[in-house]
RNA sequence: GCCUUGGUGGCGGAAUUGGUAGACGCGCUGGAUUCAAAAUCCAGUUCUUUCGGGAGUGUGGGUUCGAUUCCCACCCAAGGUACCA
């Protein structure tokens, strides 16, 4: 009987679905594991085999937990909301609800045949209105909520209210807009009801607001900073400019500080920490307020705020520079120096933000005539406009120390600004010293002779003592924008009042279902997608959608016109597994409480910034409203590495349409071209009768071979259509099948690495799997030898300590030890047969289900439970001693682990190799380590 | 530039507290089986060699009886970040 892995696969995959054998339930005795791998997009182009490495990593986990007798949380589902449904929508006038069904009904067809242990009754997807309905529920829940620095929690807006009432904000520690006006009670009572709304709306921790955006004219949408990449869009390239919109904004930097805490107590991946510690960006520092000295009266006398992380260097500030985009510049500018300014302003708002990227190193800035006073010394400070201070990172000025920071020192130097020198006993001809752990301060007043820390803790004090200054942490994180000008995502649960003020629809009424429009794209006037919409306005009476044309602005009002961005349905998908059908709640507490949260997620790296940062911003936010009891979602994560394509290139010559065998190109003019994949065997040959037909150009071309072959060259690249080295799962399925794929998977390399597919090296593993069934072709009770039980126990204790470690290639290289030495040691015994199912169980699920049966189970091996290695098994009584001379291994002696030292050492120096390599020459020392290493030096 | 990860045969990779470098697999070479091929099985496969050996884990140093492993300096590749005050 051969190895029928069609039959097999096709008969376990329906046996599990038809039996359910890996739905999870919400209470148990055994213990919970919730193990999760990042849901994909169901994009149109299906999985290439690249895409199941993290699941298949995953499920092998899920697996190994499950025969270690925990109740195992293993869900799956799509991200089903985003751009290119839509694009294709705006092309085919087709709905993006249709091709996202087509596309997941494809991906879930391609899924089921890798015989994923997923609990589908469990599936979420994104789009689906009972799912978003809860997406929708969260924005209201941040909308009505305020952050409180003094309880560092979000609470609940209607307390805010009646701080208000009874004290305005005067002394209010929370997160608000930096231009949040201070009030008094009584103030507060005489604002009218839309006054008080614009300025609940500066500390919502949702809210509406003009901001500068990245917006995107060929996507027609603002972008999320890290939907950007160099400066155009991530999808599709396009340019990206600067724009002002009014836009709804996540307010996530009140939370940068517990994100960042936060990062300390999980098992993450260092490189992903890093890049979150990067991305919020925490500086500790000091503010300090410089006045402009006026040219003619006091009324002229405007503060300007710096921030600084050197408040010990403020005695060698020399000058001040402001962004060009800085609202005071137009006030100071002195009029012989007018032209010049708005000339430079021109200028470097002409410049794209790629431009000004691309050129970090050229210095340029312009002298306003304008002069600050030094908080101390009270001197006369020259004001200077440069690009290189930013608008959007602290305050858009600086006060610059060129003598302790180079970008000050090369601008000091390209301008002949004067460089004072405050560090003791410190060169700065060459360039600035920024070296905080030496730095002692000089020709500074008060801080003279102090340490770094010191003088900074002097600095801020002397600050605050004179009232220009305080110290400040900044954080380089912004407030998300959370506005999309797109059809296919959540819409907002809002409408405009009369006043044109937003107010967020009651949560009862929820899920506010998207409107069908007849176009994709924005209306003629600009607006977004859903300005198309007929039926999209919102009556507060019968609390549903109704047509536009009955909008009276008393009773009915327009609904929002923007949807949410694609983070917004992933930010909590995990918790929504949990209890997904629950209509509600958004799960239940009983749920929550069991599972807890995500004890190992399983995702690539590419989302470190975005879906990994606001799905704990969310997660903390929920726990303050007491809907999570945990404050981080996931305990341990692991970035699966990306499955890079071997490409394969043909080499044209530049004029005819003959091609050159890769080794005798030569010195010949020749155009590499990409061949597909498909078309070469392992042996890098290439079939040049299906090339002909490939593609019509072909059809007549001249092959100049090397050996009767034509030889292709080969390069990794990443795996993608137009590069023809994109791996359909399907195919490898088909012809060697899904636990050959899933093992091969593993096989290729440690799971975090990025390793390049090569079909070929699949035989492998495969001929590993007809080796592992003729194993129990003929199974008896027979007494296990010592051998037998050798070779199983090492393979359970390697197998184990793998999984635990992630390590799954060395198991597979196990595995195959293990079938090797059964195989010439014979073995047929059941006792040792039986256990090595269940190891290899998790990895290759449906030839184990077979093998348990061919061993006379009538149930799933899923739940058998996983074997323990026995130690006993292992002992040795002799150890092939390696005989190292100056530490460089000669030859093996096989001796008894009975002996000590002297013995060995007796034993090694009558041995007549020793003497050979000796050549007579008498050890100066020898080192003996029992059960290890002889080594002989000498 | 900065941060992170990595660099080992023709290829993917292994070597768990410093102790036999190259496990396992692919590919390749030879052989068995076959009319032949596929499949399967057996042997070999880091380089070099005067067949005794010698060299060897990106490069150069160091610590050690002994370094792929630890330390220092540098080179290269990939990912992140980009004038962050």
């Amino acid at each position: 009987m051969n190895y029928n892995f069609k039959d097999i696969e096709a008969k376990w995959q329906k046996y599990w679905s038809q039996h359910q054998t890996f739905k999870a339930t919400n209470n148990s005795t055994k213990p919970k594991f919730y193990t999760l791998s990042m849901f994909p997009y169901p994009s149109g182009a299906g999985l290439h085999v690249g895409h199941p490495l993290g699941y298949i990593a995953g499920d092998i986990y899920a697996r190994y937990k499950r025969h270690k007798g925990y109740n195992v949380l293993h869900p799956m589902g799509y991200d089903s909301f985003g751009l290119p449904a839509e694009q294709y929508a705006i092309q085919t006038g087709q709905h993006p609800a249709i091709t996202t069904e087509t596309n997941i009904n494809r991906y879930r067809e391609q899924l089921d045949r890798l015989g994923f242990s997923f609990d589908w009754s469990r599936e979420v997807r994104t789009s689906d209105p009972d799912y978003y309905k809860w997406t929708q529920w969260i924005f209201i829940q941040l909308f009505n909520s305020w952050y409180n620095k003094d309880a560092d929690r979000a609470e609940d807006i209607s307390a805010l209210e009646s701080l208000f009432d009874k004290k305005g904000n005067v002394g209010l520690n929370a997160a608000c807009d930096d231009d949040t006006p201070q009030f008094t009670s009584v103030q507060w009572k005489q604002f009218s009801k839309v006054e008080q709304q614009k300025i609940l709306l500066k500390y919502r921790l949702t809210y509406l607001a003009d901001a500068e955006v990245n917006w995107c004219p060929a996507l027609g949408t603002v972008l999320a900073n890290d939907e950007i990449v160099n400066g155009v869009s991530e999808r599709g390239g396009h340019p990206v400019i600067r724009k002002k919109m009014t836009q709804w904004i996540m307010r996530i930097t009140a939370y940068a500080q517990r994100l960042l805490d936060g990062l300390e107590t999980i098992d993450w991946p260092q490189p992903l920490k890093d890049s979150q510690i990067n991305w919020i960006g925490r500086s500790e520092g000091a503010t300090v307020v410089f006045y402009t000295i006026p040219e003619v009266n006091d009324a002229d006398r405007y503060p300007i705020e710096v921030f600084t992380t050197r408040p010990d260097t403020i005695f060698g500030a020399s000058f001040m520079t402001l962004a060009p985009e800085h609202e005071l510049v137009s006030r100071i500018t002195t009029a012989g120096q007018k032209d010049i300014v708005e000339d430079y302003i021109k200028q470097t708002a002409k410049r794209s933000e790629r431009e000004r990227m691309a050129d970090v190193k050229s210095i340029s800035g312009v002298f306003t005539g304008a002069y600050a006073e030094h908080p101390f010394t009270k001197a006369p400070i020259p004001i200077w406009i440069g690009d290189y201070v930013l608008a959007g990172y602290g305050t858009g000025a600086v006060m610059a120390v060129p003598c302790g920071d180079q970008r000050d020192y090369d601008f000091a130097k390209h301008f002949n600004i004067d460089i004072p020198n405050i560090f003791k006993d410190v060169d700065i001809s060459e360039e600035a010293f920024e070296d905080k752990g030496n730095t002692v301060i000089a020709n500074s007043d008060f801080l003279n002779d102090l340490p770094y820390k010191k003088a900074v803790k002097r600095a801020i004090f002397e600050l605050e003592k004179i009232g220009q200054g305080r110290g400040k942490i900044n954080y380089r994180l912004r407030d998300a924008v959370f506005s999309r000008q797109r059809y296919w995502g959540e819409p907002f649960p809002v409408f405009y009042d009369a006043e044109g003020m937003p107010q967020v629809i009651a949560s009862e009424h929820l899920p506010i279902p998207l409107p069908e429009v007849e176009k994709y794209l924005p209306t003629e006037t600009g607006e977004p997608p859903l300005g198309n919409a007929s039926v999209w306005a919102w009556d507060t009476r019968s609390h549903t959608a109704v047509s536009n044309e009955l909008i009276d602005h008393k009773s009915v009002f327009p609904l929002e016109l923007n949807t949410m961005p694609g983070w917004a349905g992933s930010s909590q998908y995990f918790n929504r597994y949990m209890d997904p059908q629950n209509s509600e709640a958004i799960y239940s507490q009983e749920a929550v409480n069991y599972w807890q949260d995500v004890d190992l997620y399983i995702g690539g790296s590419e989302h470190a910034t975005g879906h990994l940062l606001y799905s704990r911003f969310w997660q903390k936010f929920l726990f303050d409203q007491g809907i999570v009891p945990k404050d981080e979602f996931a305990k341990k994560l692991i970035n699966q590495g990306m499955i890079t394509g071997t490409s394969a290139f043909v080499y044209k010559d530049s004029k005819t349409n003959t091609f050159y065998s890769k080794n005798l190109i030569g010195n010949k003019t020749v155009i590499p071209l990409h061949a597909e994949v498909s078309l070469v065997n392992a042996s890098d040959e290439l079939d040049i009768d299906a090339f002909k037909k490939w593609q019509p150009d072909y059809k007549d071309a001249q092959f100049i071979l090397e050996e009767g072959h034509y030889i292709v060259g080969r390069e990794v690249e990443k795996m993608s259509k137009s590069k023809y080295n994109v791996v359909n799962p399907d195919a490898i399925c088909d012809e060697y099948g899904a636990d050959s794929l899933r093992l091969y998977e593993m096989f290729l390399g440690p799971l975090e690495q990025s390793k390049p597919w090569n079909t070929a090296g699949i035989t492998g593993v495969h001929s590993f799997l007809k080796k592992l069934w003729k194993l129990y072709l003929e199974i008896d009770v027979s007494e296990p030898s010592k051998e037998n039980l050798k070779t199983l126990h090492k393979t359970i204790k390697k197998v184990e300590e793998d999984i635990e470690n992630f390590s799954f290639n060395t198991s597979v290289s196990t595995f195959m030890i293990c079938v090797n030495e059964l195989t010439s040691q014979k073995c047929r015994s059941k006792a040792i047969l039986e256990p090595l199912a269940i190891l290899v169980s998790p990895y290759a699920p449906h030839i184990a289900e077979e093998l348990w049966v061919i061993l006379g189970h009538q149930e799933s091996i899923a739940e058998a439970p996983f074997p323990k290695h026995e130690a006993k098994y292992l002992v040795e009584s002799t150890k092939e001693y390696p005989i190292s001379f100056n530490g460089k291994m000669r030859f093996t002696m096989e001796l008894s682990l009975d002996l000590n030292k002297e013995e060995i050492e007796s034993a090694v120096m009558g041995h007549d190799k020793t003497q050979a390599q000796l050549q007579g020459r008498t050890p100066k020392k020898i080192i003996v380590v029992p059960g290890k290493i002889v080594n002989i030096v000498g």
